[in-house]
DNA sequence: AATGAATGAGGTTTCATTCAT
DNA sequence: CATGAATGAAACCTCATTCAT
């Protein structure tokens, strides 16, 4: 009732301001990601920004919601490849696949976390969740999310013996993606954010995945 | 660079001002932490700031090398263990002791890669470096940094035949890093960021460590 | 006078729109009272408000010329109640009935003195007069208006010997009415605005009623 | 901390705002005074109103405080003026004289009847109290206020035998001070909002006086 | 060296009004 | 007659920075 509902006029203009809010922040960063920046982009008025998202902060959480689909969208089909191929050109695909798909919703995602606000909204949305018991955390997520369909990889290759089976999926799984995300930040700590550029060396995703294919079979 | 810190009292404030920016910033987050806050946090007036800053990213920039240089004493002394103990062993304690390190300057450190004019202040502070060439980035940076004291333990470790002579040591120790800071990062989007708790839970640390250090064998 | 009101449709959409203005007024005050409360009270579009009045302020002032119809049907009763029971009870009766009729439009006739905007639209419908001929103003007002009516019934009770004849029966019945609009605000200054009460006490009305009574015999 | 705490620029400052404030919503009334406007009447930066007060609502009650103060003043020494002159001077005095101190600030504190936010925050000062019980609700306010004032001021001439012994002195005195509200408010309702000029007219405020003092009689 | 009042540009958000459907 | 998405001016408020004390 507050938002979101709109004819097919509202709905174009919904999903445009929800491309803008990425690609402003991805260009000029978090802080400097204005609502004048953005209504700009998605060539519309300040004031219909508030027509759709309740505040900027909705905005945000929403953007990176409807970034992540294609992500999830494309992990889905990830368990149904085991014992295809090999385990090391899995992931070393999963990676690169993966690293591409976030390229461009990773400045804000990182951005989310460094806002309070932000992530108090994430979780406000989330089932409240233990911190040591990261099985029902993971659990807890909207269900298909992407740490627990690589575990199901994990776990399927795990079955078939094509990964040692004293190692938990799921903790294999997390570390796995933290290692994706840390190489997607570590960079730029140097080099200028390009997001039009790769944002991961190539050949340093192909030695991650390499060792990590390795620490598992 | 051009403030002067003269008196005693100038270098004692301006060591609070540092904690304060951290603590500051890990409790509200970046974008609430106020001149005016740290100001509070550090018990000296608003104006006090800019007599030991030029400005406010200045401050931050000297709070996150300040607060790097335990990280970067610990690991100093790595190099000299290769041979020690077991590679699983030690890849476990360093990634243990660097996680509680970097425990309250993450935040900071995180804010800093939103930010493009810190990551522009930062950049100008190294010498410009090849996206591509990651050992010339990696020699860039101010000499003793982690990447490249991690990559010669590593290469030590190969040369003893404990790390598998086909893996690049630069790389690994990007992936290993990197992986770190993934870990750091991943929970917080989900339980509330608790920076006086466990940034990371004892066992994720351990299962990384270990397929990590059986991918490198 | 700008839009017609046609079918039967658009007579009752200009009636809920009147006392959905009422309303909101009183439930979250003037400054809060916008179109879109208003057309959200009333069940129709925002847009709509603008196809009966031509702007806000007008829908302001009619909705308090419509609330104000009662209290003049009553009033204009009053002249007739000369001689009959007491000039105290007849004073308390009307005190006691215009505080109940006049309840629910106050907040939105209080917020019109704020509002010089309305004071100034109010004024321009009706005859300018000077600040000190007192009873050009009242004859100004359109007619049938409270201040004249009260003023023709003590008149008339003046006549019959049941009020004192030093009294400026026009003079007295400002008082009167300033008197109740006085009672009206006052108690808002402490207890909260409970519309749905008693706006005022109904001690308070017997006592000024008395008072008022007894200083004009 | 927050606020009113200042050197001697800032005192200057604060009570420049004060002024500005009221006479901003005298002029062009509490809607449209702005904090824009306020400033430029106080001859500061917009900035400058938030050191010395959190936020517009409490610069507003602020000045309805500071220009409360000579009415309190005044009506101080209102109860030992019982048994001189005459009932009906004294009164007349006091309605002229508190129409005349009550004249500038008399917009803003009608203004903040209007608004629901500035009520709820007048009585969150003030201990909450009994609709029905007005003894208490008087004593509830800051003790020295202009009800209970004058209710002494009327118990004193009771004791003296100049106010009818059935008269309830603070239901009298509530009463006359309602009536001096609303004669201010009344004329409002036509002329044009005049600060300038005198606010009721005398020969007005003389009738009423004349009428209260001989219902008390 | 330290203070803190003052600044003013700029940020987010609100809302009366318009107009294509 | 009715709708509601879009508008954009303007409101309140924040905050890094300056400077007289």
């Amino acid at each position: 009732m507050a938002q979101g509902n709109a004819g097919k006029r509202g709905t174009a203009t919904r999903a445009r301001l929800l491309a803008a809010a990425r690609d402003v922040v991805a260009e000029v960063g978090y802080a400097h990601a204005t609502t004048k920046a953005i209504a700009a982009a998605a060539a519309v008025a300040e004031g219909t920004i508030y027509r759709h998202f309740p505040d900027k902060h909705a905005l945000f959480l929403a953007a990176v919601v409807d970034a992540n689909q294609p992500v999830i969208a494309w992990m889905t089909g990830l368990p149904e490849r085991a014992g295809q191929a090999t385990l090391a050109s899995n992931l070393s695909e999963t990676l690169t696949r993966l690293s591409s798909l976030r390229q461009h919703m990773l400045p804000l995602e990182l951005a989310m976390l460094t806002d309070p606000e932000l992530v108090a909204r994430r979780q406000a949305g989330i089932a409240a969740l233990r911190t040591g018991d990261l099985a029902a955390a993971v659990a807890g997520l909207p269900e298909p999310n992407p740490p627990a369909l690589l575990a199901r990889y994990l776990s399927a290759e795990q079955a078939l013996g094509r990964v040692r089976p004293d190692v938990d999926p799921i903790r294999a799984a997390v570390t796995i993606l933290a290692t994706l995300m840390g190489l997607a930040i570590m960079p730029a700590q140097d080099p200028p954010l390009n997001p039009s550029d790769d944002p991961i060396a190539a050949a340093l995703l192909e030695t991650a995945a390499d060792i990590l294919a390795k620490g598992l079979e």
